[in-house]
DNA sequence: CAACTGACTCACT
DNA sequence: TAGTGAGCCAGTT
């Protein structure tokens, strides 16, 4: 018994919970790889989320457009703009600069979209 | 089997 | 305030 196992808490692939964490990811949210890493069960594992969002084979099918950096600022310069022309249609404003204030769109992990004012300010 | 890469993050200078 | 470096994780070659 005992398994030891120093990673993978799971049998399930890393790449699995990344998918069910960012499927979690309500529409006009938005989460940082390190937030969605640590939903994946990997809190240091935000490198592995970005790898995997370059590699999805899901394409449109997965949401990686809500996942940006921490700094909240769209990462992939190739993928950056569509990132934010999706991201505006789910109703995230988008800065210029590809900036998106996690302050306000910032995922809390729960999945209660209530934000039907989101007009606090 | 081992090493390198990459859509990251944090800390220090 | 901005820029650089090292650390961590999973996947690919």
């Amino acid at each position: 018994m005992a398994p030891k196992r120093k990673t993978a808490p799971k049998p399930e692939p890393f790449r699995r919970r990344v998918e069910e964490a960012l499927l979690r990811v309500p529409a006009g949210r938005v989460v940082t790889y390190g937030q969605l890493a640590l939903l994946a069960g990997r809190p240091r594992a935000a490198r592995a989320v970005g790898m995997l969002m370059a590699q999805n084979p899901y394409g449109e099918l997965l949401p990686c457009h809500r996942v940006i950096a921490a700094s909240g600022r769209l990462s992939s310069r190739s993928f950056r703009v569509e990132q934010a022309r999706r991201l505006r249609e789910e109703g995230v404003e988008v800065s210029a600069d590809y900036r998106v204030d996690l302050s306000r769109y910032g995922w809390d992990g729960v999945s209660e979209e209530k934000e039907g004012e989101a007009g606090c300010e």
